[in-house]
DNA sequence: AGGACGATTAACT
DNA sequence: GTTAATCGTCCTC
């Protein structure tokens, strides 16, 4: 692939992002049947997006971000949590939606079990990482096709349900390119999460220099 | 081989 | 408001 048409197929993510707002990820891992609304998500390019886990080309973590469009990039953080996004660029192209909150439309209870510090249902998948642990999404989910008819995790409705009105602002949590509003959300929705920015401890310079 | 840090959360004061 | 938990990944030496 040519760097102009790499340079064309960039912005993939930014583009689908608000598109999946008020679609719907079912889950039927382990059985028990989950599904969420999506409320919020945030668009990570590839390498032109210095946010983003592709930033520094293709690794083995973010070999799926590199894939075809559809499939689910799983990845684990913080040495405990896991997060999910859409993969939405062409093959070849890095491109993902961040999942970052939602309404469970479906099997609330088996999310209550799964999420046992959530007081109420609004804060069952409000956070990414809460998000993967109500849909039981990890590492055996990682990379699976989310528009296989036979998939444990499925998208269902996207663009048919889209809200009337959505905001956008800042990528939660990061620290380069913070400024670029890539982070999309349904105004008042109170599964939607606090915005937190992302900061970094000053670290000292070292002592060589 | 070693170390810093992270697309976070829950439990504190 | 602060901080511990906890480890894979990636950068640096």
């Amino acid at each position: 692939m040519t760097d102009e048409l790499r340079r064309r197929l960039s912005g993939a993510a930014t583009s689908v992002a608000p598109r999946l707002l008020g679609a719907v990820v079912t889950s039927s891992v382990g059985g028990a049947r989950v599904a969420v609304r999506l409320t919020e998500v945030e668009a990570y390019e590839g390498l032109d997006d210095p946010a983003s886990h592709a930033f520094r080309g293709r690794t083995t973590r973010t070999a799926v971000m590199f894939g075809p469009p559809g499939h689910l990039y799983c990845y684990f953080t913080y040495g405990m949590h896991w997060c999910a996004n859409v993969v939405c660029g062409v093959d070849g192209v890095a491109a993902a939606v961040l999942l970052r909150a939602g309404d469970v439309v479906d099997g609330v209870d088996v999310a209550f079990a799964r999420r046992p510090a959530a007081r109420r249902p609004a804060d069952l998948a409000r956070g990414p990482a809460r998000l993967a642990t109500c849909l039981a999404l990890d590492a055996a989910q990682n990379g699976i096709d989310l528009l296989a008819v036979d998939a444990e995790v499925q998208l269902g409705g996207v663009a048919a349900r889209r809200p009337r009105t959505l905001a956008t602002g800042p990528r939660v949590g990061i620290t380069a390119a913070a400024h670029r509003p890539l982070r999309f959300w349904v105004p008042d929705a109170p599964s939607v999460s606090a915005y937190k920015a992302g900061g970094r401890k000053q670290r000292p310079p070292r002592p060589a220099d």
